[in-house]
RNA sequence: CGGGGCGUGGCGCAGCCUGGUUAGCGCGCGUGUUUUGGGUACACGAGGCCGCCGGUUCGAAUCCGGCCGCCCCGACCA
């Protein structure tokens, strides 16, 4: 893409309204803009960001066996008169009113939803375990949106739901999601410890938050030093495998034993027998969340599954949630400087910056317009007619994880600087070699 | 929802208390010159229903009332 012709709405102030880094951050580069309280645009970079770790998540999902399928926003009231929510949930639930005045609300979560679509079609133990899942906007009407997109109102949110015979079954769903969880969080360049958690207002009595640590969390977080060593082993090749419940068990202990508890969980008791040196604590954002409830909807709505002996069985039920638009800042609020925003390399908006700081140069324009055309929509390319103090200021706002600085100097004699902008470092190179060096 | 605060060109703000000629400043934007590897300098210029409605007054951004929106602290939360 070029910079001149793109819709980038960059800032050198920030609005009075941004407290936190990410939220300064996501406003001054460009990839968001708030409509109302807790309600955001994403802008053409923005969305990209959000489309990268949606597709992280789609692909960590696709690779535990669940299947993805896409609910609707709008809900209708009796499901959850059906499931005893809908006087329970509160005022977070955006209740409406269609034109025939029936009761709607938008979605907050959808277990009703997928009990429904599950009732109505799943009826045997043969069809079963399923894990569905979907990425949709929810909305929940919280009194007091905050820090962007980290705790707004509407947000984008990759919720599964598993179907097992016995709890037994369901424990199996719950650990794959568990190591589901790990996976995409370490592609995405987090460092996320599971911790014991609340079940809140869902219920249950098996519950994980996955925080990552970051000075603006929302929580106090109590962990053991042991996780920060933990290796579990990357996508696809790592040492524990979806079918092998005997892998999943290990990697469960793997992440269990070490005590790790948020404030609201934190036991003095069980934190007392740490080892001091390996004690740590700090703040923590939830990036995700998962459930482990039985028979909690299967049992109101009535879902039943047939059993081998023929005889009727409540499902036994659990729900995953990743908040993948809150992502977006939670990784800036991990990986920023006083600059800007640094993406980690999978899921930036594009994989590097041009910079041409002399529009008008023949042997500039030459070689940006050469490396322009082999990454081509992958590259930002910065065209502008512009000072190259504002050029490195914006590339560096915006975080791309490569620059490549074509200035008058090396590019008379064939040469570009790379720069590395998690590091700082940079390198005068050939074209190709930056082309190859960037990927 | 309790407490506090703010709404003035795209962004950040001043002006309001002590109503009074064309409502200012910085950044950004446009044109020109300048500068040419880290947000350059100068000049000229465009851009504002002073959140909305009503009231007081000869006169309201400024005073009064109502409403709306947004932010911060707390309680609450993916």
């Amino acid at each position: 893409m070029r910079l001149s012709r793109s819709f980038i709405p960059t800032m050198k102030e920030t609005p009075a309204e941004a407290q936190i880094a990410s939220h300064r951050l996501m406003l001054r580069a460009g990839l968001v803009r708030q409509t109302a309280a807790g309600i955001y645009a994403w802008l053409p970079i923005g969305y990209r960001v959000l489309r990268n770790i949606e597709q992280i998540v789609r692909e960590e999902q696709d690779a535990a066996g669940a299947q993805e399928l896409l609910m609707p926003t709008i809900q209708s009231a009796d499901l959850w008169r059906e499931s005893g929510r809908y006087e329970d949930y509160g005022k977070e639930m955006l209740r409406i009113k269609d034109r025939h005045d029936r009761d709607m609300l938008y979605g907050p979560t959808n277990e009703e939803v997928i009990s429904d679509l599950f009732r109505q079609s799943v009826k045997s133990y043969r069809e079963m375990p399923q894990i569905l899942y979907h990425i949709q906007w929810k909305f929940r009407d919280e009194v007091r949106p905050r820090f962007g997109v980290m705790r707004g109102r509407e947000f984008l949110m990759k919720d599964a739901y598993s179907f097992d015979m016995d709890h037994a079954g369901a424990v199996v769903s719950y650990r794959k999601m568990m190591l589901a969880y790990m996976r995409t969080f370490q592609r995405l360049g987090l460092k996320a410890i599971p911790m014991v958690a609340d079940t809140g207002p869902i219920g249950g009595d098996l519950s994980h938050e996955f925080i990552i640590l970051a000075p603006t969390g929302e929580s106090q977080v109590y962990y053991d030093a042991a996780f920060e060593e933990v290796d579990y082993g990357t996508s696809g090749t790592g040492g524990f495998n979806y079918a092998d419940a005997g892998d999943l068990h290990r990697f469960f202990e793997l992440m269990t034993t070490n005590y790790a508890a948020t404030d609201e969980k934190h036991d003095e008791a069980k934190w007392a027998t740490i080892a001091p040196e390996r004690k740590r604590e700090g703040r923590g954002i939830e990036v995700g969340h998962i459930f482990y409830f039985g028979t909690r909807y299967t049992k109101p709505l009535g879902v039943t599954v047939a059993g081998p002996d023929g005889k009727p069985v409540h499902p036994e039920m659990g729900s995953y949630g990743v908040g993948v638009s809150r992502l977006v800042g939670a990784v800036i609020e991990a990986s920023h400087d006083e600059a800007g925003i640094i993406w980690p390399d999978a899921i930036a908006p594009f994989k590097a910056a041009i910079l041409n700081l002399k529009r008008g140069d023949a042997a500039c324009d030459g070689l940006c317009e050469q490396i322009y055309a082999r990454f081509g929509s992958s590259a930002l390319y910065d065209d502008r007619e512009d000072r190259a103090g504002v050029k490195f200021a914006d590339a560096d706002l915006m975080g791309h994880p490569w620059q490549v600085v074509v200035g008058p100097r090396g590019a008379a004699a064939g040469k570009v600087e790379l720069k590395r902008r998690a590091t700082g470092e940079r390198v005068e190179v050939t074209p190709e070699e930056a082309i190859a060096r960037i990927g």
